[in-house]
DNA sequence: GAGTGGTCTAGACCACCAA
DNA sequence: TGGTGGTCTAGACCACTCA
């Protein structure tokens, strides 16, 4: 009988608390742009101190969360905000703007998981979703080729003429039209040559080393939501990265 | 203590204080795997409270100056350690073992900066550099092809035997033989062919498409004190990035 | 057991913002 | 002017490490 073996978890109150107001995020309490009660008032409420509640606030700002501003609140991020739009984005062209990319529709179709996208998502074969083809073009010149999969169950309705509607701002949409914010993503790189078709689209040579993007994007709770494979030209334009 | 805020410029108690303790790092009042004063030490020392100091400490640590171990103490960090080298490598094979490179120096030379080089790094030309080129393996498989280029003055001495001796580790070499810890850099990636020469050394076709890394590397005080360019064969290895 | 960082509290004052 | 987040303090106790 071994009673002093058991493991003893320890949490940090701070940590429940991150935990608490992330869960009230996911149930939609507060929706993005909305601001989230007081310090005071949250440690009030959960009958902590307002520097526990801090501690908490501060990890998920962080995260990207949440964003503070002095004097008028802590707000639920949102990618509906200029600052904050394209915020996945590292491409930039050498003057370092990146708010001239323009948007082309190709495709939008409803089908479903075989085995080369079950690989890459790790979803079931058979999975209902639906695929978006689409075309970044910068100062008139294509500069992307996107291929975007989501599920069908979770973006229900989800078609070419919404995606135009907004246009092709992709995750101000997730978030607005279906209250799914994307918080984080990972992105695995590297160098392709272009196929005949792929060079056709984006007005190259076959051939043409291509920098190839998968992404993964997350909403709260880690939750996958979004793949995406951008094939990116980048002979003027460039992925930039800070390691620290 | 009384709070010295100038009446025109407001900065933060805690920020002062970690400009201090980076002037001391600067200094090499601590060295990398040494550990810096407790908490209530330092507090004492410039009198503020423990609160503050950790504030500072914590926002060192968030920039990996640091690091903090919890019931011994805080350390200044080191490229020296096994979880520390490597550190700002980001591709990784598909299983994530990045631990088996190998290490092939191909030349070290003492020159002057060119034009070229001028523009890549902004050194004025005509200044003294080392330039080192060298091959990466993985698995009996070249991968990375590197040029590195450090100032001459910087480093004195450095050539191809002392590389050799510290196995091509060469952020631990920069730290423990002249005392520059790289504490931070910015990459910049885009997709190339590889040229004749370059596929040669690779063992590639020429026209395969190569990841190009350029990479400035940063010492305290956001000093860049190395340029490198790294282009990587990509079919098996991948380029990790998180976006947060 | 002594010393370290980690967490938590309570209270104070400051800087910023909007009404 | 009142409310918000930002900074700072002082003190308490907890968890971890090592001699």
């Amino acid at each position: 009988m071994s009673n002093m073996n058991s493991t003893l978890v320890f949490r940090p109150l701070y940590e429940q608390i991150k935990s608490v107001l992330t869960d009230s995020l996911i149930a939609g309490e507060w929706k993005p742009g909305e601001s989230i009660p007081s310090e005071m008032d949250l440690a009030a409420r959960y009958g902590v101190s307002q520097g526990t509640v801090r501690k908490a606030i501060d990890a998920l700002a962080k995260e990207n969360i949440v964003v503070r501003r002095q004097g008028k609140g802590t707000f639920v991020s949102t990618h509906k905000e200029q600052n904050s739009k394209l915020r996945f984005l590292r491409l930039t062209s050498a003057d370092g703007s990146k708010e001239l990319l323009e948007n082309e529709l190709l495709e939008c179709n409803r089908i479903k998981v075989n085995a080369e996208i079950a690989k890459l998502t790790g979803l079931k074969i058979g999975t209902a979703i639906i695929e978006i083809k689409r075309l970044l073009t910068f100062s008139q010149r294509p500069v992307i080729l996107d291929y975007i999969i989501v599920q069908a169950k979770s973006f229900k309705g989800l078609n070419a003429t919404k995606i135009k509607e907004n246009n092709g701002s992709l995750y101000s949409m997730y978030e607005t039209l279906y209250g799914v914010p994307m918080v984080r993503a990972e992105e695995k790189l590297s160098a392709v040559m272009a196929t005949k078709q792929q060079a056709e689209l984006l007005n190259i040579e076959p051939g043409f080393p291509l920098l190839s993007i998968e992404r993964v994007a997350y909403t709260y709770g880690d939750k996958p939501m979004e793949w995406r494979l951008g094939l990116c030209v980048t002979d003027e334009q460039h992925y930039m990265n800070s390691l620290e």
